[in-house]
RNA sequence: GGCGCAUUCGUCUAGCCAGGUUCAGGACGCCGCCCUCUCAAGGCGGUAACACGGGUUCAAAUCCCGUAUGCGCCA
């Protein structure tokens, strides 16, 4: 580990409860996915609970879609929650929207603690004294303006009805965060303005509401992104206030885009419904999630999710900022999905040849398409990459695309190689691996026998056979079409050639 | 602007906490070679980094201080 937090406290958790706290503004985020990620893996890791929390204060940009997305990507990687909306559980309820009361009565109790105070300044008068503060080269702070208020103000100010906050005293001294990755975070709380808990419309501020919901859903251990790093001071602050321990933190890095800024729309694709649209197994994204930040201390970067329950610590998170790069997560799929078994990865393709239309393909005997999805997985980079070069098993026999023409009509022995060719799959016959192998071979031989390179036949084999230049092996083309398949194919094509010629 | 966090190859990182075994290891990418019926895949090799400046020490990527840069939060 690198950074300030070179030693922070270390040691195994004891049932630790953690949360994912997702905002339904918008789909799944690559960056709140890896929270997520995270926060799983630390109470999966230590038998600990995960709670899932959802954010929804904002009902002009929350919406039902997106709380649907976001849950259905976290399925999607594997990820499952001890408490949430969706699941309940003895902390509920698990929406924030629903959860006004809670906030209501807590603000209450530091309002009538004398921890908090009711302000009427109005945005535009807090606007003119900011400016005026700044213009004068200060740090602009909350006045306190309405802390110092006179009862019979205040008392008029409420008989007139006016619209009030409610802000957070900040007592006098330094707050410490308790960062188990960066260590002890110190602010002099003399930084730190008196923040609104309450809303003029009566609504819990983000601040007090994190804070209420993490006491009373007994969360131990908060794991998030680093541009909470300071509103954590903030909430030790509060958790204070309410008579409560603040929990361990744990701030993460952020998710970058390519350019270093944050990572965006603007960078490309960046919810994780998108990468399972794309064709990216759900391992390869959360492996890759995972090693952003995280190495388990020696070479190893193949993990499975249940490899990374087990592999992963605290002490293996880096501090430093993580730029997506979407060449290794690439390379990450490639790997995942070498793994899988041909019927494995034709389970997987086939939602994708439906998706793209291809009916023909899907119609194919299931051992068949095994095999065409089998033959062409070496030149998958994800799932979809399969839709397109299965195409040439479903390519009517004797059609030739331009650039096969043209290499066909280059060979100078054309007749007689695919004359070999026919002669060759007729006398062998046969479909299976073996068969196909052999065929090959022997015409690896006639070439040589004539002093030609395996080449002049082979070539036109593949050419006559799919009418394409580029392809699977041509022992996946015998084993899908069988010989006596692909004899007919090269003669259908030299019929086309002839008809062409004259 | 104030405060906070971060800083090892282009990118993700190992090494740093317990200074010497490292003119810094792995991976992606990129380049080259091999393999080869095509495209790939695969194999082999190469490219490339301790942000900068001080200090401590016999010795610093590793400890301390400062500067710079990036990011974040508050406004």
């Amino acid at each position: 580990m690198r950074g300030g937090g070179m030693s922070p406290a270390e040691g195994p958790l004891a049932n630790p409860r953690v949360r994912f706290a997702p905002s339904p503004t918008g789909k799944l985020h690559l960056g709140s996915a890896r929270t997520a990620l995270f926060n799983w893996l630390v109470a999966r890791g230590s038998g600990g609970s995960l709670v899932l929390r959802l954010e929804d204060t904002d009902p002009e940009r929350s919406s039902e879609e997106f709380e649907r997305d976001i849950i259905d990507s976290l399925h999607w990687m594997g990820l499952e929650w001890d408490e949430g909306p969706d699941v309940g559980g003895a902390h509920g309820p698990y929406r924030q929207s629903e959860r006004s009361d809670i906030y209501r009565e807590n603000a209450e109790r530091l309002l009538a603690e004398g921890k908090a105070y009711r302000c009427y300044c109005t945005p535009g008068e807090l606007e003119a004294r900011r400016k005026s503060v700044v213009s004068s080269g200060r740090a602009w702070r909350y006045d306190r303006r309405c802390l110092g208020l006179e009862a019979a103000e205040r008392e008029r100010l409420e008989s007139e009805g006016a619209p009030s906050t409610v802000r957070f005293l900040v007592p006098e001294g330094s707050v410490t965060v308790e960062d188990m990755l960066r260590g002890e975070v110190v602010v002099d709380a003399g930084e730190i303005d008196d923040f609104i808990i309450v809303r003029s419309d009566g609504s819990a501020g983000f601040h007090l509401a994190v804070v209420v919901d993490d006491i009373t859903m007994e969360i131990t251990h908060v794991i998030r992104g680093d541009d909470h790093l300071t509103n954590a001071v903030r909430h030790v602050l509060l958790f204070g206030a309410l008579g409560a321990t603040a929990p361990k933190f744990l701030h993460h890095s952020l998710l970058m885009g390519p350019d270093g800024a944050k990572l965006s729309k603007r960078h490309g694709s960046t919810s994780v419904s998108d990468y399972r649209e794309k064709g990216y197994l759900p391992v390869a994204l959360t492996n890759y999630l995972a090693l952003l930040s995280w190495s388990p201390g020696d070479d190893r970067e193949i993990f499975t999710l249940g490899e990374l329950v087990s592999e992963f610590g605290i002490a293996g998170v880096s501090a430093s900022k993580a730029i997506f790069d979407f060449d290794k997560l690439n390379w990450l799929n490639r790997q995942h999905m070498k793994k899988l078994s041909s019927g494995e990865l034709t389970d997987m393709v086939a939602p994708f040849l439906e998706r793209e239309g291809r009916a023909e393909l899907l119609a194919l005997p299931r051992e068949k398409l095994e095999l065409a999805v089998e033959s062409v997985r070496n030149g998958m980079e994800t799932l979809t990459d399969a839709v397109g070069p299965t195409d040439i098993y479903v390519r009517p026999a004797g059609s030739i695309d331009d650039k096969a023409g043209a290499e066909l009509d280059k060979s100078d022995v054309l007749d007689e190689a695919l004359g070999l060719c026919i002669e060759a799959l007729r006398s062998a016959g046969g479909s299976d691996r073996e068969a196909a192998e052999g065929i090959v071979e022997s015409l690896r031989a006639a070439a040589k026998e004539r002093g030609w390179g395996a080449k002049k036949v082979l070539w036109p084999f593949r050419l006559a056979v799919t009418g394409l230049t580029v392809g699977p092996d041509l022992v996946y083309l015998i084993m899908f079409w069988g010989a006596d398949g692909c004899a007919e194919r090269i003669e259908a094509t030299r019929r086309t050639l002839e008809a062409r010629d004259g």
